[in-house]
DNA sequence: GTAACAAGTTAGATTGATCTAACAAATTTG
DNA sequence: CAAATTTGTTAGATCAATCTAACTTGTTAC
């Protein structure tokens, strides 16, 4: 059983592997603001409860048990945090600090009663995919706005972001998953975009904010 | 702001509280399961710490700061009870081990959400009651059906013990909070009661189960 | 290809929470 | 009340998780 400390190191090297699955010590100290020989020491730590692998200066990765096992916290965190977003009224940018929180709780049954309750939703909040409940996560293809040319007309899937600055951006522009943009114009000099949707007829995107959105391109 | 390990500890001593507030070291180590001198030491730094007061060789009592952070630990253990029965399905048997969890999550909002949905409840799903947001609790004056005597109709209204396996004895004799029941004999030999309620004209309770069912008098 | 820099490691200390062994104080009991 | 028992304390060790300082390895840039 990994302790409260252990997860998060699981759940940080399932979020920053790269394709290969790798993930540097200096990556992982820093997303988790621990000095690097913390997170060394805890690396072998882990190695030696069998979640990952690791040789004196290489990459970590995750052992197939720590990958399930990482999932699985994930797959407890998105589901909380729909589960507050429709069961209990909250807004998409206020429910990460507790469902980092709810993330580790042991109790099946809660959060299989959550996904009953939610009708076994397949994305969070954020349009971020919810691993299933043998750890599978299916991987969706989204398009980053940024990459997008002007005519298309598109539809906000997913962000990949979730800050609550980012969201409270988004929220003050009322934009939210579902919405259809339509790709007016792009600014060479920035690379700003410039959008219409629902009863916004203009409105420019930075760079920063357009590569953030993912998007589906509906035609 | 208490650890999560200086949060059960404060619940433990609100919990094991004598009339004049105080609990003993062997009391305290023993519920929660830790040697005395690791109870001793942890007393120590909770003094450090302003939640209790201690001398050596007496006994220990909240400060009124303890007092009120163990209350607003087993109103959000309470409240979460009451959350999983009412808006989640659990049965009233199923909740301690999950609310053991949740009660130590940091965050006001998700509990000010669940009290919202629920309306406020003042009792949870044992009839204990739930302390209000400023820590105060209000006391009941319940009976023990063990004391009642034969002839009295009483309501069962609480218990003295949510055990599973004692909840599971309820179950199984479809006796629930708000059962009323009619007290037909004692038994002089055992201080057992036969009682009748609704489609059960006829039942047994031992004084260890009359003692712990905490009911109102109505007649 | 070596110098500079970044990344990783080792050593050693600290803190919180726990333990056992040994001793001391308080309480109960014959 | 003195002996026995229970309760409480001190001392010293351990383990997980963290740190800083110092050193080593690997990478980058000229």
């Amino acid at each position: 059983m990994a302790s409260f400390t252990e997860e998060n190191y699981l759940k940080a090297l399932y979020n920053l592997s790269n394709p290969q699955g790798e993930v540097s010590i200096s990556d992982l100290a820093h997303s988790l603001n621990v000095s690097m020989p913390t997170a060394n020491s805890m690396v072998k730590s882990l190695q030696k409860s069998g979640w990952v692998l690791y040789e004196k200066y290489k990459p970590v990765t995750l052992t197939p048990k720590g990958h399930k096992e990482a999932a699985l916290i994930v797959r407890k965190h998105r589901l909380t945090e729909m589960f507050l977003v429709k069961k209990m009224g909250f807004g998409w940018e206020e429910v990460h600090e507790v469902a980092e929180q709810i993330e580790h709780i042991h109790a099946p049954k809660f959060f299989e009663r959550m996904d009953e309750m939610l009708g076994h939703p397949t994305i969070d909040p954020h349009g971020s995919p919810i691993p299933d409940n043998q750890g599978r996560m299916q991987e969706f293809s989204y398009t980053p706005l940024s990459t997008c040319k002007p005519g298309q007309t598109v539809q906000l899937t997913a962000l990949t972001n979730s800050s609550t600055e980012f969201l409270e951006f988004l929220n003050s522009r009322k934009l939210a998953l579902g919405t259809q943009l339509k790709i007016l114009s792009r600014e060479a000099y920035d690379q700003s975009l410039v959008v219409s949707y629902d009863s916004h007829p203009q409105e420019t995107l930075s760079e920063k904010v357009s590569e953030r959105l993912l998007v589906r391109i509906l035609e």
